[in-house]
DNA sequence: CGTCCACAGGAATGACGGGCGG
DNA sequence: CCGCCCGTCATTCCTGTGGACG
């Protein structure tokens, strides 16, 4: 009988003296992680050229506009916009040109004020992480960068996140901020997945926000390849992958939408599955396989940073609609959520509560919430989850105070 | 053609953890 | 230390609503 720390000691031993012989696929892992920019962005060069042109008036010390970038995801936004700034940064910091360049995603950020916050950290402003109002904060930033007079470009990522939340509010004070601000000067760049997102803004702010815009079309299949060519030289060691790997990634992905970060996503992850296979080359085989994990790890890792509350809901979203899509209406998914918090102990959230929670999920898209009528027989939302019973499982089990709600 | 279901979702309010200025 | 402010999450109370049924 061989214990767990037995095995678990076997297999670290076999991964340790396989990195000791250099049987590792990879020689720079970084290269293929979804942070990462590289040096050179092909197919890109007219926005490029477009962001420089209209960021390069910060270099003799004058505001640059406004820009709002479009394209959907994993079409180089991103990617472009940091490399830009970048590469500023440094010519600015060579010619001794005072300027400040910050990036931060709003999505991940979470709120206006934590939004705000990284505009503060980025040109050197402390605010604690809770406690002040947001009109506060922000007034703290407009006199921080009115004494040093700091020029400042603001990169928000993911802007449609924040006006879906809360609103363009914030977006307007930041833009009509320039008195308050001289001589310094704050220039934005938001940057959307939504090519409709304009619409959602005020009059006031699209004028303002959008003085330039420029729109991200989807690589093209033939593009990906391109693309992953040069990562997979980067990252990999020559002899690491075959062609054909290369080709079926840029194919798979390309069908869709011409998602580059998903098409690096899979060849990080096939090279993953290869290297603790032990295979000494990453094939079409271990890009199928990665294929199959990868939505399955982006689902889990929302999963888990869910709150307690949130994971019961979307258990019993589950249970609900397993059987027969007649119980997937929020009143049936309520009860049975109530029956589940029961059953932990747990005190169960008010309907309303969970109806917001419902939208909160939808939104993560870990499930749909579409607001039905049948008519005489009321007005739902009808649940359909996204996600199948073993993943939310899997993640669930190592929850101990929901894993006994799973069977 | 009006009724009325079964909720949606807005507004006001409160508890909580936390910062502020005095 | 205090009294006051904030954001966040949740509750309570509320008004609104599309369309099948009678």
């Amino acid at each position: 009988m061989i214990s767990d720390q037995d095995r678990d000691r076997d297999t670290l031993d076999t991964i340790f003296s396989k990195a000791l012989q250099g049987r590792t696929l990879f020689k720079n892992h970084k290269a293929l992680q979804s942070d990462f920019v590289p040096d050179h962005l092909p197919f890109r060069n007219t926005q490029l050229s477009s962001i420089a042109e209209i960021l390069a008036p910060i270099l003799h010390g004058s505001k640059p506009s406004n820009l709002l970038i479009y394209g959907k995801t994993g079409t180089g936004k991103t990617a472009a916009a940091r490399h830009i700034t970048t590469k500023l940064a440094q010519t600015a910091q060579k010619k001794r040109i005072d300027s400040n360049f910050i990036y931060c995603n709003a999505r991940m950020s979470g709120t206006e004020y934590r939004t705000l916050c990284e505009l503060a950290i980025g040109i050197g402003l402390k605010i604690p992480f809770t406690g002040l109002a947001v009109t506060e904060v922000l007034s703290r930033i407009q006199h921080f960068m009115k004494q040093h007079s700091l020029k400042t470009i603001f990169v928000i990522d993911e802007i449609d996140y924040l006006i879906r939340a809360y609103g363009d509010d914030l977006l307007y004070d930041l833009t009509s901020s320039s008195d308050k601000i001289s001589p310094g000067f704050l220039s934005l760049i938001g940057i959307s997945n939504d090519l409709q997102f304009k619409e959602e803004l005020g009059a006031r702010v699209q004028s303002r926000l959008s003085e330039e815009e420029l729109v991200f079309p989807p690589y093209s299949a033939e593009e990906l390849r391109t693309i992953l060519n040069e990562r997979a030289t980067v990252a990999l060691n020559t002899k690491a992958y075959t062609t054909a790997a290369i080709n079926l990634c840029s194919a798979l992905s390309g069908s869709e939408h011409g998602d580059a970060r998903r098409a690096v996503d899979l060849l990080r992850i096939a090279g993953e599955i290869a290297e603790r296979e032990g295979s000494d080359q990453l094939d079409e085989r271990h890009v199928r396989i990665a294929l199959q994990k990868i939505d399955q790890d982006r689902v889990s890792e929302a999963l888990k940073t869910l709150p307690i509350h949130a994971k019961i809901v979307l258990l019993a979203s589950i249970y609900s609609s397993q059987n027969d899509s007649t119980h997937s209406s929020s009143g049936f998914v309520y009860d049975k959520y109530s029956e589940l918090c029961k059953k932990t102990g747990l005190e169960a959230l008010t309907t309303r509560r969970v109806s917001g929670l419902l939208t909160e999920l939808d939104t993560l898209g870990l499930l749909t919430a579409a607001v039905v009528n049948y008519g005489r027989y009321g007005r739902t939302k009808k649940i359909t989850p996204q996600i199948s019973f073993a993943v939310a499982s899997k993640v669930f089990e190592s929850d101990d105070t929901i894993k006994h709600l799973i069977h």
